[in-house]
DNA sequence: AATGAAACTACTGCCGG
DNA sequence: CCGGCAGTAGTTTCATT
């Protein structure tokens, strides 16, 4: 179905470092020409492996100094809770992300807010009001880094 | 310093869906002429805010299939221990993201596999073999939603 | 900040292996 | 089926007003 040799994972590797590289720089690296270079970069996207590109922004920089992240259990376990619980979190400003997950939580979101003032505003007023909404468990980030991955 | 109004806000938050829609398509939503719209650009690349553009891959589609969240706490408390883990575990190939946080973890790494048993071989082979590692737990993603965020 | 020109990049057919 | 060549369309980038 989707065969991906050598040259695909490095197209992938590269533009996963800089999605902005032009196909004919990439191309050289690779002992391609520019259009070759394109076509694969187009049958990634049909394939489905290529989504998007997508803004790598820096929270510090516009004024969010704070990102956590947050483990949540819901309380209530029926069917409706999911639904009911996702759409009211996603309607929180400050969610940057919501992972539906298997384990010790339900839930992980993570959120940014300017201070750790900020944060408490944002926990004690949307999070803890969430519907069905049970434990939660913080942690705050204090430095990430971004791997090439298994490509 | 970092003075961003409405329009700012605006090109971030169409950017960050697509990162590839041109500044013309751009100004035109906003009232702004082409190279207006551009020059603001360069300006958020400039201050800090937009460090740049990256990929948007779907793993499962790359065949990586499981995408597990690991909550690690480190058993050694040693100043030398944190940079000890996070060399090793950089140098794990299924590893996509390292987060230094504080509260009940010290880390959290975001792992893809092909599926549950090569996630099994990479915990008890790579991730359980990593130094001063100590109490650990997962969390399997099952669907995830990214958001516009408090911009 | 708009206009227009220049350089560059993305994209499309056509042909050869 | 995949890659190179050549040409077109579209975008970025810069100079001028």
């Amino acid at each position: 179905m989707n065969e991906l040799d050598a040259t695909d994972r490095a197209i992938l590797r590269a533009l996963s470092r800089d999605a902005t590289r032009p196909a004919a720089d990439l191309g050289r690296e690779l002992g391609l020409s520019q259009p070759a270079t394109w076509r694969r970069i187009r049958r990634l996207r049909e394939i489905g492996a290529l989504t998007g590109r997508r803004l790598d922004l820096d929270a510090a920089a516009l004024g969010f100094g704070v990102t956590v992240f947050l483990g949540v259990k819901l309380a209530s376990r029926g069917r409706a809770s999911l639904e009911d619980f996702e759409r009211a979190v996603c309607a929180i400003r400050e969610v940057q992300t919501v992972e539906h997950v298997l384990g010790l939580y339900d839930y992980r979101l993570r959120i940014v807010a300017r201070d750790l003032e900020d944060f408490e505003r944002v926990l004690r007023r949307r999070i803890m009001t969430l519907p069905g909404i049970g434990p939660v468990e913080a942690n705050v980030l204090l430095s990430e880094e971004r791997l090439p991955g298994p490509l």
